[in-house]
DNA sequence: CGCTTCTTCTTGATCGATCAAGAAGAAGAC
DNA sequence: GTCTTCTTCTTGATCGATCAAGAAGAAGCG
């Protein structure tokens, strides 16, 4: 603007300066390049050119709860991390906007993106309901599948069916599970949480549930804990022991929650697996080298998610059909399983 | 803009019926809004909204190298998890981009945001360049400090000094010490490494140098790892195994180099710290329960690093003097370091 | 009634780049 | 010499919200 008129030259002779080189001689060029660092002049703004072209070349995600937690729990930190590396390939940004159930609204509604990935959201959040207000490419990921849109989870009926029938496998009859519910409150008994907001710890409970029923077994007692954090694992294992009939295999939501409950399970004394088994899931780094678990590709996952939503935004062709992708589990055997006591 | 000639209203009214609610009745702006959500029409558009004010309400952060390697590695994905509390808080979304070192340029010049954080990027990246000439709040966070911008630092030299100092106070005579100069290639001993392009290797090297000049011993073998990671720890500790005279003691750069380099003693049958002391530096969860390490406040780091840059961005009286913080560290003292063998 | 004040809404200008169209001049074709 | 083609650069319109200023009408006050 001033830039353009101090050298003489129009504005989009500048512009082409920057974003077309084939436009204009070499020589004006490097004129207007160098008069523009010697002017302090940083470039096109970039905020211009997105309104006008309407690309702003970045990735949205929208997380679970909190970010804090976004980053410390490796699983999800490893998410972020398959995102990354393929946003990183085709030199996308990635924006991380947090979909918190109270406090201030999410900065959903204002921040800049070509495209949203939306990873484990409340059902009810108000995020995710401004998300899909919001007109533009999406990928949903551990969300319940909608018909519309492209989708990618993981088997998680099958996974936690695999990781019951283990435990039934080995022996055990009287199994626990410990899901999540979000909310406020601690970790407690209850006697149907088929209604957690989360569709992942839905899916998981239902295949816990399955695989038990199947087997002619009781119903599984029920634990569900407010967060997913190994502090509340050890309060869940406390509840469970201080039953009249402890149970003699626990089938976990995370690696978390069953590190949690090991833990608090050795320090009572118990021997795990002697006296009880333990199995997690995810396959996250720390299960090493003890905790059984079913292995989630969670970085493919990731990964897989940011290729399709690059694809949604490269290529809008409303016909494409969305893909409902469905990644495998895998039973990871290690040392906090094993035969149940006669 | 046709949803106001529909209604047959003007455009600022829509306008403020969506960001400004105190300017119009109560009544017409639920027409409006109720109008909008009819035609699906998704709030007002950010990219001109940004162009009009200047604000996006967004924190970038220009990350080291790998985006992959910013979410795994638990130091910088905590650092990350300081910045989004912070973030989270104001309600702020935050943007990451990488610095590679080679192949596509750095989305920094692209990304939308107020200003950024510049987190350990090597002194030449040419990101880095980028994000200096784009003219925006700045906070530098482990790099070497500049009078003219705001700067997190943590005490790196004092914090090597000690670990030194704890070894030599422990009898250790002969140290090596482990760093790590980004590039290709392998882990190699090398002679003066003073020229890596990270300020935090430097300093960390010259608390180390410096602690044992001043014991008046022989300047450190010093082995070079090209990235900071467990597998390249474990390399060095092969080299040093190597030495006709291998070092007592080991100092390195980070808790996940000192980790490899343990799995590698251990391995090779060596006791630790019996036979070869190794201390770490960050104190990263990984460090628990076994590894003597400095420990530095990276959470802290990464909020205070935030709340600099947000006071940037909503005050910027160009008069504020930038603050330059240095954090402390401490010496944690756990089991990977003993007293020297006679 | 005349005056100020408040509420509610509108108009014109603006942020800064990009696109589509076209002008000016040089070069090549016959 | 004229006609086409190419290179290089310019002009006008546009993206969509926001700001500053102000108009129209209602309300308050003496």
């Amino acid at each position: 603007m001033t830039l353009a008129r101090q050298l003489g030259v129009s504005r989009t002779t500048v512009s082409n300066a920057f974003s077309r080189p084939d436009q204009l001689s070499a020589d004006l060029r490097d004129r207007i390049l160098s008069a523009a660092a010697e002017v302090g002049f940083s470039g096109p703004s970039l905020a211009a050119a997105s309104l006008r072209t309407g690309k702003t070349r970045t990735l949205g995600v929208l997380f679970t709860d909190s970010l804090t937690y976004a980053f410390s729990d490796p699983v999800s930190a490893r998410f972020l991390a398959g995102i990354a590396a393929e946003a990183e390939l085709a030199g996308y940004a990635i924006t991380i906007v947090s979909a918190p159930r109270s406090g201030p609204p999410s900065p959903i509604a204002q921040a800049v993106m070509d495209g949203v990935i939306i990873y484990s959201v409340d059902d009810n959040s108000p995020a995710l309901k401004i998300a899909r207000e919001r007109d533009m490419p999406r990928v949903l990921v551990d969300q319940r599948p909608e018909s519309g849109a492209d989708c990618v989870n993981v088997a998680d009926r099958a996974g936690a069916e695999a990781a019951a029938k283990h435990l039934i496998g080995l022996g055990h009859q009287r199994l626990a599970v410990v899901t999540v519910a979000a909310g406020p409150g601690e970790s407690a008994i209850v006697e149907d949480s088929a209604l957690s907001s989360s569709f992942v710890a839905r899916e998981r409970l239902a295949g816990w549930r399955q695989a038990v029923e199947s087997a002619g077994f009781a119903a599984p007692v029920t634990v569900s804990c407010p967060v997913n954090g190994r502090e509340h694992g050890r309060r869940a294992a406390g509840l469970l022991l201080a039953l009249p009939l402890p149970p003699s295999a626990i089938a976990c939501l995370s690696d978390e929650i069953a590190l949690g409950i090991v833990e608090t399970l050795q320090s009572a004394g118990v021997i795990v697996p002697t006296d009880i088994s333990v199995i997690g899931f995810d396959d996250a780094p720390q299960a090493r080298p003890f905790l059984t678990t079913i292995q989630q590709p969670y970085q493919d996952k990731g990964a897989l998610a940011a290729r399709l939503l690059m694809e949604q935004i490269e290529r809008p062709e409303r016909s494409r059909s969305p893909s409902h992708e469905v990644l495998p589990v895998r039973l990871i055997v290690r040392e906090s399983t094993g035969p149940a006591r006669r």
